[in-house]
DNA sequence: CTGCTTGTACGAAGTAACTCGTACAAGCCG
DNA sequence: CGGCTTGTACGAGTTACTTCGTACAAGCAG
């Protein structure tokens, strides 16, 4: 199956459809596999209005590349958006890889439409 | 439009359609109206596995009719099942009645199919 | 190398959540 | 009435989460 190929009439998620990842891409970041993912923790993590807002944007908002913490334009510490990045990244929601000195995120669309399908459509009407 | 009606095909939810609540019904007690319900509460109230649970139980496993705390057989003190409830209760996700000395809980599934569509039904494939 | 940038690690402080024991209220039944 | 049941209220102990300052590491530009 093509990757990007969704297009189940009626069914056409409203979300941006994850890019090819470059072949030359730095490793991910240490993540639970699609198997692991929990509906739990990964709701729990989606309980801060922050967090969410971290999703939400990626999925409406990002272009066809990661997006780096400071690209949010978030107004708080350094060290509370890592906080939080890792929170999502943990509970399965994002995937993070370094480049260079930044360190870029994407949603896991794939992994979570086929564990959880219809949350993402969830978190993109979530009015903030 | 009869209560159960949800008959768009292929989109039939497994859980339980909700019943007619009978006019002589206790009012509910205080709890959030539809517009109120906030997505990241719903979703934080469901991040604890035995509120997950308390819920999916009655969406799959109720009859026609509220449930008591007693009913679902959990190995906990009264006072812990009382906080989880209500809980449960304040993000909106049940509604409970005072029936003589039981307190009857039941999901509210047309409340939360209106709000957040989709969202029952990852509760009800949760495994637990 | 020197600075500048991106982000982490660590720790501390404050807050919120969970768990549970005890005491109590309210309804039902003998 | 007295006892039984269902569940609440309150409080304490514990745990977890959030927030953020500071110090540090790593990459890039000059």
């Amino acid at each position: 199956m093509p990757a990007g190929a969704r297009s189940k009439a009626g069914a056409r998620p409203r979300f941006a459809a994850r890019w090819d990842v470059p072949d030359d891409a730095p490793e991910p970041l240490p993540e639970p596999g699609r198997a692991a993912l929990r509906l739990e923790v990964v709701m729990g993590a989606l309980s801060d209005p922050l967090r969410m807002r971290i999703v939400r944007t990626l999925l409406l908002e990002s272009e066809a590349f990661d997006h780096t913490c400071g690209w949010f334009g978030f107004d708080r510490p350094k060290s509370s958006l890592t906080h939080h990045f890792r929170t999502l990244r943990e509970a399965g929601l994002i995937r993070q890889r370094q480049y260079g000195l930044e360190r870029r995120s994407h949603v896991r669309v794939d992994d979570l439409e086929a564990r959880f399908p219809g949350l993402l459509a969830l978190v993109a009407d979530w009015e903030g």
